[in-house]
DNA sequence: GAGTAATAGTTGCATAGCTAATAAAAGGAG
DNA sequence: CTCCTTTTATTAGCTATGCAACTATTACTC
């Protein structure tokens, strides 16, 4: 009924590679959202909240009520910041470093998954189109 | 950071898509997955809400929230079968049925917006790639 | 330097989505 | 017929997301 709908398919798509993401991260404790802002923190250690929103491409409260999760689960911590007491560095902590390898290792298990189900081809010319059409938005 | 993962890119497209549709189907008072759903009722009144969910691609309790906001809306209604008890066949309400021809014209001009941002052949190619995509994750 | 504007982060509130559990009806086996 | 299984729909509980509003801190203006 929606076949030619690119919000519908798009969306269809991201549940369903939520799924895939979701039984990756699970035996670390996180979901798809909490992975992917673990291995920013984890990529860029001491970044602001408002800079990890920027590179998830969500917005500021959803970063907030993420880095809340991962705090609780004490893989990172806040640190106000003396130069501006209203910026805090968000750093990862031992065990979440320790976590750190074994994330990217599932990590890149999910995508050799995927590109083995729909080709390497097909695998790339799809990011490119999706990242391409978000460009295209951009503004 | 996450340029080449397919999630990250689907997930960030869906909710800049979304968007766009909340934009469009906030005059009829409608959300973008009501206005989906809502559309999809009034395609083929009758059905029933597992059939509903299939077509949407959404989980069976989901379909019964977005049921119930729109019957809050007086929008649908619902009758249960009496061949089989067990079902429930939804209909559009006279006010949604009114509401149809606007909504459809309203779907149409964020395509046509949609088309023209990305350019026809942009467009389609994107919508095919992720169809493509999702057809091979249907496994 | 006092008052105002801007900025970073958070909190409040609402919606959407999922899985698991439940209720109710129908179907099937004996 | 009675018990068990299957099916439809719903409810319960959790997470993610966004907008709007709030707090605290810094920067700017005069």
């Amino acid at each position: 009924m929606f076949d030619h709908c690119l919000y519908f398919n798009t969306a269809a798509l991201a549940r369903r590679l939520d799924r895939e993401w979701a039984l990756a991260y699970k035996p670390f404790g996180l979901t798809t959202p909490q992975g992917f802002m673990l291995r920013a923190v984890l990529a860029r250690p001491g970044r602001l909240p408002s800079e990890l929103a920027d590179d998830l491409e969500i917005a500021r409260p959803t970063a907030t009520r993420a880095l809340d999760a991962l705090q609780e689960k004490g893989l990172i911590h806040r640190q106000v910041r003396s130069a501006d007491g209203r910026q805090t560095a968000i750093a990862p902590t031992a065990s979440a470093i320790e976590m750190g390898r074994g994330l990217n290792e599932a990590s890149a298990e999910v995508s050799r998954r995927l590109k083995h189900v729909l080709g390497e081809a097909g695998f790339a010319e799809t990011v490119l189109r999706v990242r391409d059409t978000r460009s295209a938005l951009r503004a």
